[in-house]
Order: structure tokens, then C-alpha cells, then sequence
DNA sequence: CTGAAAGCGCTTACAG
DNA sequence: CTGAAAGCGCTTACAG
């Protein structure tokens, strides 16, 4: 500690023999300051490196100037992208951003939560885990007046913003494009059964076959825990094996949708001629696989921009009007398909 | 402002008919309180959920258990990984992590910094833009008693401790790697001039090209500033359009293996049997390439956690013994070779 | 066993 | 034009 020596207004305020009260104001650039002194001072703390200690501030005027994000993965393309957008928004406005992981564990993720709050974060941006199915912990923040906004895997029945795409549709044209492909038999591995996105894309999964008027079986459905590679890849090896495989695959994210693929080829069922496959996401993985995958894009890096920006608007808001009720508020952000050599 | 209803222990001393000093000494578990008295405290805090003050805290004991961290890119596997790393050795030490981007800007770099400074982050991790050459930003820090770890990308001259790999070892084993498996004619698709890493696996190639006596042609290196797919693509494209192409290419990482890749059989030149690749990092992307891509695996994770750890000793002993000079040490993680089917 | 006081670094309404 | 005072939430050496 003692190591520390970080210049603060009063050390300024004992060289020119002021008092901290005036440096203050000099900083601030007050209008009611001797030009003169105003100037030492200014030299002088730019001569020095002085620079305002956010703590201060943040008891002083009970804002920090900071923002929380509790994301399921860190190591993921789609929040990587997430992320990038919020720091975009963040920077433009001047706020910080303190990352924390969930693991996609309902009680990690309520631990991260209680420390976003012990930081005083002034809002909180999240994707809640897979496992989480109740409001009770971000109610009792909302309840403190900490903003939050979802986005992403969010929570229906909590009140925030919620910044999303609209999974439905995208599931519904993944598979609609399989059947324009001439797809008859499609199946769908799916996300875990908790969260909103998975659930989503499953019901338009439905939706384009009954459309269709192509059965619905129950075998053609497959449930990732993991959702990865591996999962994508045994699966597949499943659906091929069955005495009437199918003909098409829509998978929940491009790494199932990869591991598919790769399945496929070690059964020498041949992309696209056999089988067509497509992922969801646009993923870098998906645009380098051999053949590239057909997907539905996901706009991650807008996604975060949005959600950030609208967390921040409701920051400034809750400061200037404090009975603003924060009602639920769905920004959907379109997808669209891109169409590669997989289908 | 007014919305926030944040429990004090002022709240809690008022409601009891104590004064803070006593709420304090209860929450801190002091021992010469009366057990009733505490024990009432105690209730009523868990009661209100009350939370500690960060900022507050900051303030009094000038340790804000937060720590800093600069990457280049965030949308990057290796950095994800790092991320990641760094959480894990944070959250077991109770620390929180702040994350800013520097998007490989000298100038955005020292303006991180700068807000990691206001922040009164307790320490700071950093891996370097591509485009810093000095250390004075750095310095400066260092001046104000703010310990700082270096990882991946360093700067030689500048005394702190480093968490690395030995990427002229990577260098020369990957470009062995190819020459073992009877390359003649290497290629290297290196990457931007300055960072320490682009350098140290440019040598490490050399190395290996002299001690197997095999010429070393100019016109077969070329210089990412991207360092992407898109310019491992258009790199490999001159490359194999020479009147006396490459038969092995040695490229700085993964993605721009990959790109080489799809150029080459673009081009109709089969990997392995006419050209081989290798990349460098053990990203997923040359996992799922098609032939997958041989690679050097570099522990991201592991160096997360060794930098993160290193960083928070650091912290804990500049408390104790603040005469302590943080002397220059490298910690030197190692790497392997991972053998595909692209060579 | 409990509390009054000082202080961490800063801001701002108020006095002079 | 400058400064003394109070206060943000907390801790701790000191009094009683």
C-alpha cells in the first residue's frame, strides 16, 4: 500500500497552498475561480498526472460509471461478438464493464449477481444459465433499483428489456429451407429444454413441418446438454444409423451443425447429396468447415451495442425520474439465412 | 438515484437504536461485543440483505479487490481462453475483473489504461497492441505503485513479470514439423513486425530452415497486419501462383492456416499430398477444418491463470513489503506439437 | 460492552 | 474569489 502514491487534490492543494475545496473547483472548471489560480492549479495537476479517483466519486455522487454482464460462456463466439458490442456502447458513453461467467449455473450465476451488486454496478446486462427458471434473484436487485436488460437466453416472465432475435422465425426458416432444398425427412437437434432460444427454435422447427404437412417424429429430435462439437457429431452418428435416416438436419448452433457434418463424412453419407445440414448463428466455425454450412445469422455484435444503449438510457432515465417504471420491452433484432454449401 | 434503496449499515444502526461503530464490529465478527447485540445485527442484515459497500471500502483501505485486463481483440479464441483463465483464479482469490479492448491502438491502449487507473484497479494484466513499441504508459503506472503482469505479447524491455510460451521453440518446432514430413520448400506466413510473438516463431522458423540446411528465400515470408483467414487466404494464393511454389506452409495461427488452406484446394493443390500446413495456437477452427489443421498448442487457459495469480501475489506482497522491486521474470508455459491430417 | 471521532477522496451549498 | 463544513459508507484506534 504505502508503495501507492497516488496524487489527490489535497496534495495539490498543499503545494500552491490552497485548500481542496478551491482545487476542486478548479478541476470541475467552476466559473467563480481566479483565472490565475485556476491555471496553477490545472498545470499542476496535469504536471503531476492527477487523475480523480472513481471510489471518491462513486460514494460522493452514487454513480459509478460501471456496468455488470453475467454471461453463460466466454469462450463462444456469439458472446465474444455479444461483447464486443457492449464495450462499443460502454466506451461511447463512458462506462466500464465487469465481466463474470455464469457456467450455466443458477447458483454461480446468483453469486455473480451479489457481487455486481457489493460493486455497485449502476445496471446489469445478462444471458441467464440453462438451469434458470426463476426471477427470485434479479427481482431482489431490480427491488434495490439496479437496472437490468436481458438478452439473449432471457426470462419471460421478469419485467426488464429484453434485447432478442426472433428464434421462432429463425427456426422456422432453417427449416423451411431444408424442405425448399427438398428435404422430406428433417430431423433437429435441439438446445436443453430450459432456455428461451432453445425452445423457440424447436417450436419453429415444428411450425415449418406442419406447414408442410411433413410428419413430426418424435425419434427425428435430439436434446444437447453440452450443445457442442461432440454432442453434434453423436447424435448425427444416431440419426444416420437409423433404419430410415434422415434427409436433413437442422442444427441448434454451428457447432452441433459442424459436428454433424463431420459425422456425416465418417459415414460416408455425402454433404449435400444425402444429407443437408444447417447450423444457426453464423459462426467463424461454420464459414471455414468443408462444405460451409448453411445457417441462420445471428447479430451478436449488435445484440450488445442494443442491449448496452438501452441499459444505459434506463440508467440515465432512473436518475432524472425515479418513479419511471421499467415495463418489459422486446427489441427484436432480424436474422437472416445464408446459404452455403451444406444444404 | 432516489430509486435505489441500498441498505446501510446506517439503516440498520437506526432501526436497532445502535450506533454504525457497533453494526460494523457485529458484521466484522468482532469479539467484544455482547452475542445478543451481534446476533440481532446479524439477523436483521441477512434479514435486509444488506451488502457492503465496494466503493466505500475502496476508500477506507485503498485495495479495491478489482483487477484490469487489456487485450488486443476479444473476439479471439485465444483471448477467450486467457478470459476464461484469468476468471478462474479471480474468482478463487475474490477479485473482479475489468475488461477493455484495445483493438491493437497504441493510443486506445494508453487510454484503457488510463480508466483501469481511475478504476483504482489493484493490479493489471495486459497482452499488448501489435502496434506498441515503448513502454512509457506503462511506466507511469508502475510509478503509482500499480503492479503489472504481462502475458502472450510483452515488451522486452519493460521489468515486470511474463507469462509466455517460447514461440521461437513453437517456431522451430512446427517448421521442423514439416520438414520431417519431407517439406523442402517452406513457406512462412508470419505474422505484423513489432509483437514479441510474431517475431519469436519467425525466428524459430529460421532456425529450423538453417539447421537443416535448407535455403531461406525472401519471397516466401509474408507479413500479415490482419492476421485473419481472409489473408492467409490471398497470402497462400501468391504463394502456390510462384513458378516454384512452397510445399509446406508454416503459418502464424490457426486462422490463417485454415484460409491457406481453403486457398490451396481452391487452387486444386491436395493437402497434405502436395502441400502441407501448420498453424499455430490449437484453435477450434483448425480442429474442425477439413483436412484438420496440425498446429502448436498454446495453453490460453493455463496462461490466464498463471498471469492472474502472479498479479494478485504481487498485490498481496506490495502491501506487505512495499520496498519490494517487481524485477523482470518470465514464466515460460510450454507447448506442444499436435499432429493432423493436414500434414 | 458501546459509542464518538477521525479519516479515506471528493463535491457542493453556504459564509465571508 | 476562497474556504470551512457536511456528507457519501465504512473501519478502527481510542474513551468511557
Amino acid at each position: 500500500m504505502s508503495k501507492k502514491k497516488r496524487i489527490t487534490q489535497k496534495m495539490i492543494a498543499q503545494e500552491l497552498g490552497l485548500t481542496v475545496t478551491t482545487v476542486s473547483k478548479a478541476l470541475k472548471d467552476y466559473p467563480d475561480l481566479n483565472a490565475n489560480t485556476k491555471k496553477k492549479i490545472q498545470d499542476l495537476a496535469r504536471k503531476w498526472h492527477y487523475i480523480p479517483d472513481s471510489h471518491s466519486l462513486a460514494l460522493r455522487n452514487q454513480q459509478t460509471q460501471t456496468i455488470g454482464l453475467i454471461v453463460p460462456e466466454i469462450v463462444h463466439f456469439f458472446f465474444s461478438n455479444v461483447i464486443k458490442g457492449i464495450l462499443h456502447s460502454a466506451e461511447e458513453k463512458g462506462y466500464q464493464l465487469i465481466i463474470t461467467v455464469s457456467r450455466n449455473d443458477r447458483k454461480l450465476e446468483e453469486r455473480q449477481l451479489e457481487l455486481l451488486y457489493t460493486q455497485q454496478v449502476d445496471g446489469v446486462l445478462i444471458s441467464i444459465s440453462n438451469e434458470t427458471m426463476d426471477s427470485n434473484h434479479f427481482q431482489l436487485l431490480k427491488n434495490q433499483g439496479v437496472p437490468i436488460v436481458m438478452f439473449d437466453k432471457v426470462l419471460q416472465d421478469f419485467e426488464c428489456k429484453k434485447v432478442l432475435i426472433d428464434d421462432f422465425k429463425g427456426g422456422e426458416m432453417a427449416t423451411q429451407h431444408l424442405i425448399d432444398r427438398g428435404c422430406q425427412r428433417i430431423a433437429h437437434i435441439r438446445g436443453p429444454l430450459a432456455p428461451s432460444n432453445a425452445i423457440g427454435r424447436y417450436q419453429g422447427y415444428l411450425q415449418a413441418l406442419a406447414k408442410n404437412n411433413l410428419p413430426i417424429k418424435e425419434e427425428f429430435v435430439k436434446v444437447c446438454s453440452q450443445v457442442n462439437y461432440d454432442e453434434g457429431y453423436s447424435f448425427a452418428q444416431e440419426l444416420l444409423q437409423m433404419p430410415n435416416p434422415p434427409d436433413g438436419i437442422f442444427a441448434i448452433t454451428d457447432q452441433v451443425g459442424v459436428g454433424a457434418l463431420r459425422a456425416a463424412q465418417d459415414l460416408g453419407v455425402k454433404v449435400p447429396e444425402d444429407l443437408k445440414i444447417i447450423g444457426f448463428s453464423n459462426s467463424q466455425i461454420g464459414q471455414v468447415s468443408n462444405p460451409p454450412l448453411s445457417t441462420i445469422h445471428q447479430p451478436g455484435y449488435e445484440i450488445g451495442k442494443t442491449a448496452a444503449r438501452l441499459l444505459i438510457d434506463e440508467i440515465s432515465l432512473a436518475e432524472n425520474s425515479p418513479q419511471m417504471d421499467n415495463l418489459t420491452e422486446n427489441y427484436i433484432l432480424s436474422t437472416k439465412l445464408i446459404s452455403r454449401a451444406s444444404t
